[in-house]
DNA sequence: AATGGGCCGTCTCGC
DNA sequence: ACGGCCCATT
C-alpha cells in the first residue's frame, strides 16, 4: 500500500474508511483530489470490481484529470470505473433506458439556446408580453422547478406556487411550464434539467431499473457535494440505499452554485440521513502561503451558516496581498499586465504560473487588450463554446435531425438555411397543419404534398426528401463520410464557402474544424461504437474548456471565479473588486445571495499558491458607458494585517489609512453621478465605516481568555480593530496592555474591561 | 421571400 | 458597444 505513506493521518483515514456512509469536509488546497484518487484506487486493489464503482464530478475535467491518476496507481482497469459528471452519467443511463419512460433512445439534449427559443415561441403562440415573461426568468422558474423535482402537474396543482406567482403577475408561468414540457416531450429531447429530473422519473417509475443500478453501482462517491441540488441528492440517496457505500466530499464555505439550484444544505444534512455517518476532516492546506490562507479565513468568518473547521497552512508565511487601485477597466488591465511583465522579467516565472480571475466574463476584455499590447500570451477559459457557434450549432442541427426528425428546434433552425425557398408563412402552414391533425411537425414536413400546394410543396418536400437521403446514408457510412456529405449537401458550406468576409472566414474554418473534429473521432480505435450519433451525443455535454488543444503552451490563464474552482495557480490576480460587480449587484437581496458572493471569493482567494494580487478600478465600462465604482465590502472584510496596500500614481495621503474608508469618501463626493444607483432597493447595504466605527468586527466576534496574553500577540478588539500587543504593565487581574492598533496608533487598555479577541 | 435599417435588451455564474 | 429582432421596403 505504497501510496497511502504520503498521507497525513486524516487523508489515511478518509482513503482507508470505505465501508458505510462517510462524509469528507475537505478545505481549500487540502488533498482532497489525492484522497479521492486514492480512494478509488484502493477499492480497486481491495477487489472491488471497477464497473461496480460510480464517481460523480462536477466537470469533465476534473473526471478526465482523476481517471488519469487513477490510471497511474491501478493501471487499465481505471478505464472501468464509471466516472463523469452527473449529467454525462445519467444521459448514457437513460441513452439505455429512455425508452421505459417514453423517450426515444436517441433523444436530443436541448442546450440553453434551444430552451430559450423554445421558451420564446411559446410565449409569443400564447401572446404574452415579453417582458413580463423575461425568457432567462421564465426559464430559472421552470428549472427551479425541476431541480426540486415539481413536475408541470404538480406546479400546476401546488397553490402555495400558483398564488406565489400570481402576485407576481406571472399567472400563466404554471401554463407555460406545462407546454414546455409536452412540446419537449413531442420533440424527444430533454433540457440539462430533465437529464437528472428525467433520471428520478426512471429510478421512480421502475423499480427493476432502480434495482439493477443500486447493485450495479456497490461504491459511489460524489466531488463537490456542497454543490448538489435536490433532484442530484435524491438521485445518490436512491442509488445509495442497498450498500450505503456512499462516500461525498466538500466544503461548504466552497459552495457556489446556489443560483443553478445548489443546496448547501445537502452537506449541511448530510449527517442527518445517515446517522451512522463517519465525518473527515481534511483542514491543513498544502497549496498556500499562511498568509493567503488566515486572509482567506478572514473572509469566510463573515458567513455565518457553515460547518466548523479550521483551515490552516503549514507553508511559508509569503508575501502580503497586494492591492492595487486603477482609475478605469483599462488602467486596471495595463496594471495587471505590467505586473505579471515584471514577476516574469524578474522571479524567472512561466507565464502559465499566471491567472487573472474575474466575477464576469465581460471583464476579459480590458485584460486581454492590455496583455496583448505587451505580448503576453494568454488563453480564456470558458465564454462561448465552440459548439455554441452559429455556424456550429446550424451543422450540428442538421445531424440533430438525421437522428431525431422530431427535433423540431434543429428543424426550425435550418428548415430554411440555406435559403431553399420555405420563409415564415410556409412554416406557419406546418404548424397549423401538425397542430390540428396531432402530428409533429416532420410528420407534415415528410408528407409535405399532402398538407401543401404549389411552390412551398414542392421546397419543403425537397427538405423532406433531403433528411432521409441523411437518415439513409448515416446507416452505412462513418461518422466522417455522414458529416462531410451533410456538410456539403446541406448547402452550409458552400454558402459560409461564398462569404468572403473575414468573419465569414472564420465560419468556414470553424465548420472545417468540427469536420476534423470528427474525422479525429471517426479513426478513434479505442471506441467499440464510432457512428455520428454517438459522438452527438459526445459533445452535447461539452463545455469550451473540454477540448483544449494546447493544454501545455506557456500562457497566462482568463477565466471566471467560476470556472477556476478546482484549479491553482502559483500567482493569481482577482480583478474588478468593487461593489455592484463583485459583489454582484444581482446578489444584495439576502444574506444567502451575499453569502455565496463571499464563498465565490473565498475560492477565488485561495487559488492561489505563492502570490495574490487583487486590484479594483474607480470607474469602469459597463453597456457602453461610463460608472463611478466604489471599493468592494470584500476589501473591508480581509484582514489588513495581511495585506499590502500599493495604489497606483494617483493614489491620496487617505489610502495609507489601511482601510477603504478614504477611497469611499472620495467616491462619495464625487455624488451621484453612479449610473448604476438606478431605483434600486439594496436590501444588504454595505456599512459605511467613517472614522469612529472604522472597524467591523468578525462575524462571531467573542472576546477570548486575555489571562495568557502576551507581547506580540495579535488581537481583533470590536471597534479600533486589529492590533499587536506592544506591551503589558500591571499587577496580575489589573494588566494594562499597550496595543498598536493598524491606522489607529497605540491604545492603552485594561484587560479587565477591554473586549479582545486573540487572533489565531 | 429576401434584404436592410432602426430599436432594444444585455452583464452573473454553467452542466 | 454589440448582436438579435422587428418591421418596412423591394
Amino acid at each position: 500500500m505504497d501510496f497511502l505513506s504520503g498521507l497525513n493521518p486524516s487523508q489515511r483515514d478518509a482513503v482507508e474508511n470505505t465501508k458505510g456512509p462517510v462524509m469528507i469536509v475537505a478545505g481549500a488546497g487540502s488533498g482532497k483530489t489525492r484522497v479521492i484518487t486514492y480512494r478509488v484506487a484502493h477499492l480497486v486493489r481491495q477487489g472491488v470490481d471497477p464497473f461496480n464503482i460510480l464517481v460523480l464530478t462536477f466537470t469533465n475535467k476534473a473526471a478526465k484529470e482523476m481517471r488519469e491518476r487513477i490510471k497511474s496507481v491501478v493501471g487499465a482497469e481505471a478505464k472501468n470505473i464509471w466516472m463523469g459528471t452527473f449529467h454525462s452519467v445519467f444521459a448514457k443511463i437513460l441513452r439505455v433506458e429512455a425508452e421505459i419512460i417514453g423517450y426515444p433512445k436517441n433523444f436530443t439534449i436541448y442546450d440553453t439556446d434551444d430552451t430559450k427559443s423554445l421558451l420564446r415561441s411559446i410565449l409569443k403562440e400564447m401572446n404574452l408580453d415579453d417582458k413580463l415573461y423575461n425568457v432567462n426568468q421564465v426559464y430559472g422558474r421552470i428549472s427551479q422547478a425541476k431541480n426540486n423535482l415539481i413536475s408541470p402537474q404538480e406546479y400546476n396543482k401546488n397553490e402555495a406556487i400558483m398564488a406565489e406567482d400570481i402576485s407576481n403577475g406571472r399567472g400563466q408561468l404554471g401554463q407555460i411550464y406545462l407546454t414546455y414540457a409536452q412540446r419537449c416531450y413531442r420533440a424527444g429531447a430533454m433540457d440539462f434539467d430533465d437529464l437528472l429530473f428525467k433520471t428520478n422519473v426512471l429510478l421512480n417509475k421502475s423499480p427493476e431499473v432502480l434495482h439493477k443500478y443500486q447493485h450495479q453501482f456497490k461504491y459511489l462517491m460524489v466531488d463537490e457535494y456542497q454543490d448538489t441540488n435536490f433532484s442530484q441528492y435524491l438521485i445518490v440517496k436512491r442509488l445509495a440505499a442497498v450498500n450505503e457505500n456512499i462516500c461525498v466530499v466538500g466544503d461548504d464555505a466552497q459552495s457556489i452554485y446556489a443560483f443553478r439550484g445548489a443546496n448547501i444544505q445537502n452537506i449541511l444534512n448530510f449527517q442527518k440521513d445517515y446517522p451512522d455517518v463517519k465525518v473527515f476532516k481534511l483542514e491543513q492546506n498544502y497549496r498556500s502561503t499562511q498568509t493567503i490562507v488566515n486572509a482567506a479565513n478572514s473572509v469566510i468568518a463573515n458567513n455565518k451558516n457553515q460547518l466548523e473547521k479550521n483551515v490552516f497552512s503549514d507553508n511559508e508565511e509569503g508575501e502580503k496581498i497586494k492591492v492595487s487601485r486603477a482609475f478605469s477597466d483599462n488602467e486596471e488591465g495595463k496594471i495587471v499586465a505590467d505586473q505579471i511583465a515584471q514577476e516574469y522579467a524578474l522571479k524567472g516565472l512561466h507565464y502559465k504560473d499566471f491567472a487573472i480571475l474575474y466575477r464576469t466574463n465581460a471583464q476579459s476584455r480590458a485584460m486581454e487588450e492590455a496583455l496583448r499590447k505587451i505580448n503576453i500570451p494568454y488563453k480564456i477559459y470558458g465564454g462561448t463554446s465552440f459548439y455554441q457557434r452559429k455556424e456550429v450549432k446550424d451543422l450540428i442541427a442538421y445531424f440533430r435531425l438525421t437522428f431525431n426528425p422530431n427535433d423540431e428546434e434543429a428543424l426550425k433552425r435550418v428548415i430554411n438555411y440555406p435559403r431553399r425557398g420555405i420563409g415564415d408563412t410556409t412554416i406557419e402552414k406546418i404548424v397549423i397543419a401538425a397542430d390540428k391533425n396531432q402530428f409533429r411537425l416532420w410528420d407534415v414536413v415528410a408528407n409535405a404534398s399532402m398538407f401543401l400546394e404549389g411552390r412551398s410543396a414542392g421546397a419543403v418536400n425537397g427538405f423532406g426528401t433531403m433528411i432521409q437521403s441523411f437518415q439513409a446514408l448515416a446507416k452505412s457510412q462513418s461518422a466522417f463520410d455522414t458529416a462531410m456529405h451533410i456538410a456539403q449537401h446541406s448547402g452550409i458550406l458552400k454558402e459560409l464557402y461564398a462569404d468572403k468576409s473575414v468573419e465569414g472566414l472564420s465560419r468556414y474554418e470553424n465548420i472545417q474544424e468540427l469536420l476534423n473534429g470528427i474525422k479525429e473521432f471517426s479513426e478513434r480505435e479505442d471506441l467499440e461504437e464510432r457512428g455520428l450519433d454517438i459522438y452527438m451525443q459526445d459533445i452535447a455535454l461539452l463545455t469550451n474548456d473540454d477540448n483544449d488543444k494546447n493544454p501545455n503552451a506557456d500562457t497566462v490563464s482568463l477565466m471566471t471565479i467560476h470556472s477556476s474552482k478546482g484549479l491553482e495557480f502559483p500567482v493569481v490576480f482577482i480583478v474588478g473588486l468593487e461593489e455592484n460587480l463583485f459583489p454582484s449587484q444581482l446578489a444584495l437581496n439576502s444574506r444567502a445571495e451575499l453569502e455565496e458572493e463571499r464563498r465565490l471569493f473565498y475560492v477565488a482567494v485561495t487559488r492561489a499558491e505563492k502570490k495574490l494580487l487583487l486590484s479594483y478600478a474607480t470607474s469602469r465600462y459597463r453597456w457602453g458607458t461610463l460608472n463611478n465604482c466604489e471599493p468592494s465590502r470584500f476589501l473591508d472584510e480581509l484582514n489588513p494585517a495581511y495585506l499590502d496596500l500599493e495604489f497606483s500614481s494617483r493614489s491620496t495621503a487617505s489610502s495609507a489609512e489601511g482601510n477603504f474608508k478614504g477611497e469611499r469618501m472620495a467616491w462619495q463626493q464625487q455624488g451621484d453621478k453612479d449610473a448604476f444607483s438606478k431605483p434600486k432597493p439594496k436590501v444588504i447595504p454595505k456599512t459605511t465605516s467613517l472614522l469612529a466605527k472604522a472597524h467591523k468586527p468578525t462575524a462571531g466576534f467573542a472576546p477570548s481568555d486575555t489571562s495568557k496574553l502576551a507581547i506580540g500577540m495579535q488581537v481583533e478588539h470590536e471597534r479600533f480593530g486589529f492590533g499587536e500587543v506592544t506591551n503589558l504593565e500591571g499587577a496580575k487581574g489589573d494588566l494594562k496592555a499597550t496595543i498598536s492598533f493598524k491606522g489607529l496608533g497605540q491604545k492603552q487598555l485594561l484587560l479587565k474591561f477591554a473586549k479582545l479577541r486573540i487572533v489565531e
